[in-house]
Order: C-alpha cells, then structure tokens, then sequence
DNA sequence: ATTGGAAAGTCAACACACCTGACGTAATAA
DNA sequence: TTATTACGTCAGGTGTGTTGACTTTCCAAT
C-alpha cells in the first residue's frame, strides 16, 4: 500500500523517491488532484454563469478585506483587463464593494458584501471538506509533508504570498 | 519554520492540522504550487501556438503509446471535439501518430513520433525539474505525505487512472 | 447479408479566461 | 507644473472547453 522510501546512508545515491517514475507519479498526482480540487466549486460556478476567476477574487478579498486592486491583481499574477472584467460583474452583482482608498484616493479598498461572504463560503466549504477529509485519513504527518512539498515547489514571489497572511486582522 | 502539527491522546478533538485556518493554507498552497507546477511549461508552449491542452495529450501518449483516442478522452475528462483540435494539430505537426487499431479497425492508436517524443521530453524536464528539486528538498518523509495527502483528494475515478500504469511496457 | 450501434471524426456556434496594446481619468508625488 | 501611479475601458486575439447535429467506418448480432 505504501510506497516503499528509502534512503541509503547518508551521501548515497539510490535515493528511490527520486526515480524518474517516482516523479512522474507525482506530476501526476499533482494534475489528478488540482482537478478534484477544483471540480466541486466549478459545478457551483458554472449555475451562476461565473468561473473559477471569479472564486479566486473571492477567496483573496475575503481573506484579506480592503486588498487594493493592484494587490489582487499581484497575488492573482493576471492582467488588470482579465481582473477587471470579473471584478465589475462581482460589483454589479452586489459581492463585491469597491470603496475609494482611504490614505490614497486613486486606490480602490475591495470588501465582500453579505451575499458574496456566503458565496465564497459556499464555494469553499466542498474544498475545505474534500482537503478535511483527505487531511483525516493521511494524517498530521503526512499532512505536514504535504506542505512540506508544495512550498518547496513555490516560485519566491508566490511563496511570499503564500506567507504573506499570518495573523491579519479582518477588518482593517 | 516547521508548522506545529499536534495530536491529543487517540481520539483527541484538538487536531490542530484540521483547524479551519490549517484547511485555509491547504487550498492556497494548491494555488499556488499548481500555479508554479504549470508555469515552466507553459512559456515553452506559448512559443510554439500550443497550450496546455497539447501537453497533456502528450504526457499520456507518451505514458502509455498506442492507447485509443477513447482511452485519452477517458483520462483527461474533456469532450471528444476538445481533444480533437488538439489532437488535429499535433498530427498535423507531426508529433504523434495516429494509426489505425489493431484489434478494431475503428479505433485509433496514438504514438509520439520523435520529434513528439521531443517535445514531451522538454516540456516535462521542467517539471521534472522543479519537483526533483522540492523533493529534495523536502525529504523522503514528506514526499510520502505528499502523496498520501493528493490521493486521497483525488476521486475514484481519477485514483483509478493514477494508479492505473505501474509496469505497462512501452511498445504494447 | 442486413441491420444496429459503437468509435471516430467533423462542422458550427458559443462561453470563459487569459493575453497585448492603446487610451482616458483621477489623484498623488516630484 | 509635470510626471507618475492607480484604475477602468475599448478593441482584438488565442486556447480550451462546452452542446448539438451529422457522417463515415466498422464490428457484431440477428
């Protein structure tokens, strides 16, 4: 059922989870597993006519409330013209609302509204119980190699947004 | 820099890697890591008018040549006029063969011809190349938990065409 | 031998999410 | 005042996916 890891002495070479097919395994199980991941939020999205450009900008402004547009558009790594066009239908639809900045004017600070708090809820409650239940049944260790792993794969900008928000307040 | 991960006495309610916030870094490491994994290839696929609907094509002929365009469709979950634009091209530019089934004349065998081989080759060597590096990186241990964790997001469908190639030979 | 149906391929039309380039407006900074 | 930044928008294009309708090829059962 397991794998079989080893590691010979220190320095050795036969290090069996290095094999070129132990890595394409995990290539892999990297593309099986993003599209379980996003399978469940996309069926939700797909009644709404929205897409999973539309759960990102969600998910971001909920985690971090009055996010800037050009922050979002940084942590999203995407044009302003593909941003935007997914932002104006979330305003016109009354998730999103975008306030003037405070310090600087030029500046839009974007919040969720009520109906878009539930909808990312929604849209990430059938992750979050796919991630728990795969979390329960492989365990703390496993879970912490999990991380362990995918950091490692992170390019230094998205590692820096991915530790980026650690104890934030909700509401600046 | 290691994350506390804790478990109470057997039966413990305190499981500190389900908390919602530990569920949270889950999903954005996902994000993220994918979005690093897809990166690489992705600039060498731009180049050529190809995108990453040609590069899996790739990947699973290359895994398994000579598998039926049926077969193909079945493991990557999209419509037979989805694979088939993708497919026309590649035949086009001469990277996989498309020949008649052995078994059932109806049927269409697929192969990577050289310059396919090629391609694959170089768009997975990056891959190869970030996750030969995290894994590194990351340990032995924390592979295994890599992998635990990414099969059991997976569905049963999907874990059935993960672990569906172990010793296929190459030339069927 | 004819018929039913599966496998494969094709055409059309559409939606989504990305892109580049160019332009305009408002507000801050030099 | 001028330059720069932040934002929004128009136009045009690509790759990937969808439905629906249709034809051709071919195996298999009647």
């Amino acid at each position: 059922m397991q794998d079989k890891i080893a590691m010979t002495a220190p320095g050795g070479e036969a290090l069996l989870f290095l094999t070129d097919d132990q890595i394409r395994r995990g290539i892999e199980a990297m593309y099986f597993a993003y599209r379980a991941f996003t399978s469940d939020p996309d069926l939700i999205l797909a009644e709404m006519d929205y897409g999973r450009a539309h759960h990102r900008a969600l998910h971001f402004i909920h985690r971090d409330p009055g996010l800037t547009v050009t922050a979002l558009l940084d942590v999203l790594g995407v044009t302003k013209q593909s941003l935007n066009r997914v932002l104006r239908t979330l305003i016109e639809d009354g998730l999103v609302d975008s306030r003037v900045g405070r310090r600087d004017r030029r500046e839009r600070q974007l919040y969720l509204t009520d109906s878009g708090t539930a909808l990312e809820r929604k849209l990430s409650e059938t992750q979050r119980a796919r991630l728990r239940t795969a979390f329960r049944t492989a365990g703390p260790q496993a879970v912490a190699g999990f991380r362990q792993v995918l950091e490692a794969m992170m390019d230094r900008d998205m590692l820096r947004q991915y530790r980026a928000f650690r104890d934030l307040p909700d509401t600046p």
